[in-house]
DNA sequence: AACTATTTATAACG
DNA sequence: TCGTTATAAATAGTT
């Protein structure tokens, strides 16, 4: 009801999908407490966002009013059936639901794609490119964001070697002989990497090493380097 | 909101306030559908007329939401509610699939990436990859076999036309003059695309239109042509 | 969060 | 209750 007549459907922008909320959550409780009001209605309102948040409205008590409903006759069963539990329907409903986001999955996966007509096919194809754009915008970010702590503990154990080193130096100043180890932990700087073109970065990412100089390690340092990537998947 | 703006207050006119009533609650029962669509939020929305007589809507089940809504911290009972009954359990056990699917897929929209890790989204992209690739390997398939549909209508019709025309000739001999109406519905054979380089198909496909000669139509056909592609989306 | 062009909801009436 | 219509309200897109 504005600008844009817009079709009673999922909002895919998540932002815009939040604004959107917050108004009209705004207009039905308005709404709720009219009827009430000028119809001498008992109203209860329960919200649920995407998000778990919880809004409710109730034009006397919610306790009340939900005690009524739970007594009232027509809730308690369906006349007709005799074996159909209250749950069975809803458990029933649960089900077919799993079973829409399920088959949604599937097609996004590429699966069982034959019952899509060519229009659903190519807003298929749509969504999925506009999936990947953000994954890999996202991807990139990361990859800049875990690339520079990186190099961060590059730094600081560099200082921390050099510190040791020069300790092991003055402790017993015979068996210490300069070396190089300086530059083998430097990384380039990565701060401006734009994140839409992150592709070419993936192969890199992911082969990305350390080139240590292959001399032995202190083992003793309490500070660890710990090499590749944080994390492992939940899929 | 309407003829005339009225105060927020009990409609004293009996009738009167039925029938506002009736329009409210149509209002607010449709408000709160449109609610929960757009912005995935479960909505549970529960109304007693002044005569007692109930009224109800739930997004997905009615003892779901208030099973939910009495659990929420917020309405914080103080007893440990020990009336958990094993079905609620199986309910809440179900509700938290249906959250982790629907997670998934908010990703694969690429939505709420904030909380994945890198190895996470790596694997996302090879998932959307190879989705899009299926999928539109499949969107070839079927544009090749929509326009092998079109292209046997148009020599239906082209043969139809031909044979008319005859009938024409033959009854009215002194009207008819000759025409090229032959080529212009012809299509160059596509039978050999290959599927997995159809995404320059795709703009080729949906601007497709058969290019008619201005020749006026032969109103009486029995056989309708039906330009452009079929099938409307469900999406 | 404010603005505004539109769409929707609805109060009064038939 | 149902349909119509003038007007109030809600709101989608925008800044």
């Amino acid at each position: 009801m504005a600008r844009e007549k817009i079709e009673i459907k999922r909002i895919a922008n998540a932002p815009a999908r939040q604004v959107t909320f917050s108004k009209r959550r705004r207009g039905l409780f308005k709404k709720a407490q009219e009827l009430s009001i000028l119809c001498e209605a008992d109203v209860a309102l329960v919200v649920f966002s995407s998000t778990g948040k919880l809004y409710d409205y109730s034009s006397s008590s919610m306790k009340m009013i939900l005690d009524k409903y739970s007594s009232h006759p027509s809730t308690n069963q369906k006349d007709g059936q005799p074996n159909l539990e209250p749950e069975t329907q809803d458990i029933r409903r649960i089900n077919q639901q799993i079973e829409e986001i399920t088959q949604t999955l599937r097609n996004m996966h590429g699966e069982e794609l034959e019952e899509l007509s060519l229009n659903e096919l190519q807003q298929l194809e749509e969504q999925l490119e506009m999936g990947l754009t953000h994954v890999r915008s996202k991807k990139g970010e990361n990859i800049v964001k875990e690339i520079n702590a990186l190099q961060q503990k590059g730094i600081r154990i560099i200082e921390e070697n050099t510190k040791l080193r020069r300790e092991l130096k003055e402790g017993y100043p015979r068996h210490v002989e300069n070396n190089d180890a300086e530059e083998s932990l430097f990384i380039e700087p990565l701060e401006n990497q734009d994140p839409q073109s992150s592709e070419s970065i993936t192969t890199y990412a992911f082969n990305f090493k350390l080139h240590k100089s292959p001399r032995k390690d202190y083992e003793d340092s309490d500070t660890s380097l710990q090499l590749g990537l944080s994390s492992q998947s939940k899929f």
